[in-house]
DNA sequence: CGCACCACAATTTTT
DNA sequence: TTGTGGTGCG
């Protein structure tokens, strides 16, 4: 075990020589267990056997490499370097994603064998020589091809004994399916799922011990604060002074500590902090709720299963030994629970591999501690670190450019993206005047680019805040671009959708206080607020759950008043749990949708509703989906998805639409051309950042991730004065474009740029600059009277689903809304989510199969 | 109890 | 500018 660790480095001869040395001093012992390649019998020659041990472990490393072709030597490094904790160090655009399928692919096949000094006893030298000569499986014979295998497979991987750690769904489904490819159904096998999801598999067995029931549910950020707010009202405090989204970071952070909320009073305490000391309390109050819920928020998900490993040593063991290998995906984004969790998996192999970027890492706001990443080496001194920096995503100034600004970051592991590319345009940077001057250039870009044979989807705008999508969208509508913006809203996060997992929840689990309380009279059953604070009060009395009193109402002297009504949702809602006894989860649903009256309510007022309805109709094609994909469905299980799987209705991005969003949003992706906009010191980087080195050198990493997304055309602009959130303002050009060297980009605008001028602020008092003033600079773009006059170019209808044909940039009539504009398509189920911009109604979200009825294309 | 109106605040986001 | 949440009235 211990000889596995050092390793031979073909391509590295002083290492070679190295580990040689170590190996007469230390392990001399070994090497007679290991050694029964001797050629003269009892010769006793060291030197000998050692580099005969070596010339197989090279020649075994050389012969699996080759089954790795197309890869350069780092990521080959990647992929061979099986043993023990490794630090993948992988720029952007390095192809990370393919060492990492590869090497789950090399363990699978191979096991340990491209990465240990072990060589099994019945090897002889014939073998030695064959392997030595072995050029890949062209033109050998099978047999040679399965002699060369055994030769090579040392101690081969079951995939379950490999856990792949990722922060999203999707990044992890993304894996699972190329592994999948890669290596057939055995992908499957492999444990590649987010942190959360993990600790649920292992939660759902393993809680009981800390004394929560194994049927737990979920709350997600959305319940969360609805306690954190029923908290603050019980100990009357004022949620001006206590925002209820600070409170829950607070305990947040607390619990990423692994403080509980004794040990988090008693630190505050001893702090002196009193306004620390009543959000302790919060916590405190905070956690008995979840509590007596059977409910663990997000945080909870990770820190008990952290808890777990530490006072359970055999719980802890077990995993240890199952997890022979780990693997942690974009660790710099990792927190210092998510730290402890993979040192705990990797506890027993220590065969922990970590990859990330410290300098893509941009979520420090949500307790992503670059640290873990920074002091890697220092947790794990044997570690081996290996840097991925030869770059194939953009071209040669896009690379420049981005490597010049994350340059000026300190405190970082040091690395610089090359690329073989040639050629290339310069960084394209342009000047605007205000904030619609800006989204024109992009637009008249986008048009240029369309016009020149390049399709929507090749383009991405991406900005710092989402306030700042709006003119964009404006800009795009006015010329017929056919755009998806990303982010907000999403489908199991809207109201009607969480008012029906909340019956949903309730019938699974009736002490969830926090999901009775939504439904309870909801739809409206004549239970008053009064009403149920009162039962709300008893039952802190009695110290039951809140179910219990309004079932017993009668019982309560107080509730007298209300008895009947709460009598009939009672009945009710125990029909409904006996018939969860019996029913499939569909029928469940329809007995559900049918008793609750809330789609009677939806159906009072269908014009408005129209949506709504569809939605709570759209939820039963997700349980129909959760019943195909699984093999024994349950209720709980079903929740279990829709908490932890929540981009189930991640747009597809088969549409051909130009992608906006935000920059944080962007990371992972990559588009031909991006605009970045919104370059203003006071936007970008945001004031709150301005004067704190760390937060500014977050925002510099953030500037990096963006500019790194494009691979052939890079835009960037910033705005002389931005109206944000209804005020003018004017700024100057962000610092990060001053850091860009002016050999790498072309500045335009209406405003003439100098890279090497003097104060930005000057430039605007130069009279030429007077906004509209009439007198343009020569050759600069006019815009008159704030409307371009435009060429408008028809957006190409594309998007041929079953679906009425309905495509985005259309003109349609609605009956109900009138004129508008088709501006988005979303498949969704069996149906699409449109976004119609109505010329006197706004912006509405309808689904497609619905609104199809009352709409005629114009 | 529901609706209308006003005040107020407003990075970034996944699970 | 936009969205949300609280208050007051019918």
């Amino acid at each position: 075990m211990s000889v596995d660790k050092t390793l031979i480095k073909p391509t590295v001869k002083i290492v070679v020589l190295r580990h040689i040395l170590s190996l007469l001093i230390v392990k001399k012992s070994l090497m007679w267990y290991n050694l029964s390649l001797m050629i003269e019998e009892g010769s006793g020659e060291d030197m000998l056997e050692i580099s005969l041990q070596n010339r197989f472990c090279a020649a075994r490393r050389r012969a699996i490499s080759l089954e790795f072709p197309r890869l350069n030597p780092q990521q080959a490094e990647g992929v061979l370097t099986t043993q023990g904790p490794l630090l993948l160090l992988a720029g952007a655009g390095s192809g990370k994603t393919t060492v990492l399928i590869n090497r789950v692919t090399n363990l699978l096949r191979y096991g340990s064998g491209s990465d240990s000094e072990t060589v099994p006893q019945w090897v002889t030298e014939e073998d030695l020589r064959f392997l030595e000569s072995w050029q890949g499986v062209h033109g050998r014979t099978p047999q040679e091809v399965i002699r060369m295998e055994e030769l090579c497979t040392l101690d081969p991987v079951r995939p379950w004994e490999i856990i792949a750690i990722t922060f999203t769904n999707k990044a992890a489904g993304e894996l699972k399916a190329r592994l999948e490819a890669a290596v057939g159904p055995a992908g499957r096998e492999v444990w590649a799922s987010t942190f959360h999801a993990a600790c649920m598999r292992i939660l759902r067995r393993e809680i009981e011990v800390l004394g929560y029931p194994s049927s737990f549910t979920i709350y997600d950020t959305d319940d969360s604060l609805r306690v954190i707010k029923a908290c603050l009202r019980e100990l009357n405090m004022d949620e001006k002074t206590f925002q209820p989204r600070a409170v829950l970071s607070h305990i947040s952070r607390a619990k990423d500590e692994l403080l509980l909320p004794g040990d988090y009073e008693d630190r505050c305490r001893a702090a002196g902090d009193y306004r620390l000391m009543r959000i302790a309390g919060v916590y405190a109050a905070y956690s008995k709720k979840l509590e007596s819920a059977g409910a663990l928020d997000f945080d909870d998900i990770i820190l008990h299963t952290v808890r777990i490993f530490q006072q359970f040593p055999q719980i802890r063991g077990y995993y240890q030994k199952r997890f022979r290998y780990v693997l942690v995906d974009e660790y710099q984004d990792t927190n210092h629970l998510q730290y402890l969790l993979a040192k705990f998996l990797a506890g027993g192999h220590r065969n922990l591999c970590v990859v990330g970027d410290d300098d893509q890492s941009i979520y420090r706001f949500r307790g992503a501690t670059i640290e873990n990443i920074l002091s890697f080496e220092e947790e794990y001194p044997d570690a081996r670190v290996i840097r991925l920096e030869q770059n194939y995503r953009s071209t040669k100034y896009i690379l420049e450019a981005s490597n010049a600004v994350i340059g000026n970051n300190s405190g970082r592991k040091g690395k610089t993206l090359w690329t073989e590319q040639e050629g290339g345009g310069k960084v394209q940077a342009y000047q605007s005047v205000n904030e619609q001057d800006e989204a024109i250039h992009v637009a008249d870009e986008i048009l240029k680019g369309f016009t020149t044979g390049r399709s929507w989807k090749d383009f991405a705008v991406l900005y710092r805040m989402n306030a700042q999508s709006n003119q964009l969208e404006m800009a795009f509508k006015r010329n017929s671009i056919p755009y998806r913006v990303i982010g907000g809203f999403r489908f199991f996060e809207r109201a009607e959708i969480k008012d029906m997992l909340a019956y949903l929840c309730v019938i699974q689990n009736p002490a969830d206080d926090l999901r009775l309380l939504r439904i309870v009279n909801n739809p409206p059953r004549g239970i008053g607020a009064r009403t149920v604070e009162i039962a709300q009060q008893i039952a802190q009395e009695e110290g039951l759950p809140l179910w219990e009193i309004i079932r017993h109402a009668d019982r309560f002297a107080p509730l007298q008043k209300s008895a009947v009504k709460l009598r009939t949702f009672v009945e009710m809602m125990e029909g409904l749990m006996i018939k969860a006894e019996f029913l499939s989860l569909t029928e469940l649903y329809d007995a559900l949708l049918l008793s609750s009256g809330y789609v009677t309510m939806l159906e009072e007022k269908r014009e408005e509703n129209a949506t709504r309805l569809e939605n709570v109709r759209e939820l039963k094609s997700s349980i129909i989906g959760y019943l195909e994909n699984t093999d024994e469905p349950t209720l709980a299980g079903f929740l279990d998805e829709v908490a932890l799987y929540t981009d189930w209705d991640s747009q597809e991005d088969a549409d051909n639409s130009v992608t906006m969003m935000t920059m944080h949003a962007a990371k992972g992706l990559e588009f031909p051309v991006v605009f970045a906009v919104g370059l203003e010191e006071g936007i970008f980087p945001g004031f709150r950042a301005i004067g704190e080195h760390d937060e500014l050198e977050e925002e510099r990493r953030l500037c990096y991730v963006a500019m790194t997304r494009a691979k052939e055309e890079l835009y960037l602009s910033w705005a002389a004065s931005r109206m944000l959130f209804g005020k003018t303002a004017s700024y100057m050009p962000s610092r990060f474009v001053k850091e860009i060297p002016p050999e790498y980009v072309e500045t335009t605008g209406r405003t003439p740029y100098d890279h090497n001028d003097l104060p930005f602020e000057d430039q605007w008092k130069k009279p030429s600059l007077n906004a509209y003033g009439g007198e343009g600079a020569a050759g600069l773009r006019q815009i008159p009277g704030g409307i371009p006059q435009q060429t408008v170019y028809r957006s190409p209808a594309k998007k041929g689903t079953a679906l009425p044909e309905f495509a985005k940039g259309e003109m349609v009539h609605h009956d109900a809304f009138g004129k508008g504009m088709l501006i988005s398509v979303q498949p969704m189920g069996g149906d699409a989510l449109i976004e119609v911009a109505f010329d006197n109604v706004g912006t509405k979200r309808l689904m497609l199969k619905a609104a199809a009825q009352h709409m005629r294309k114009l």
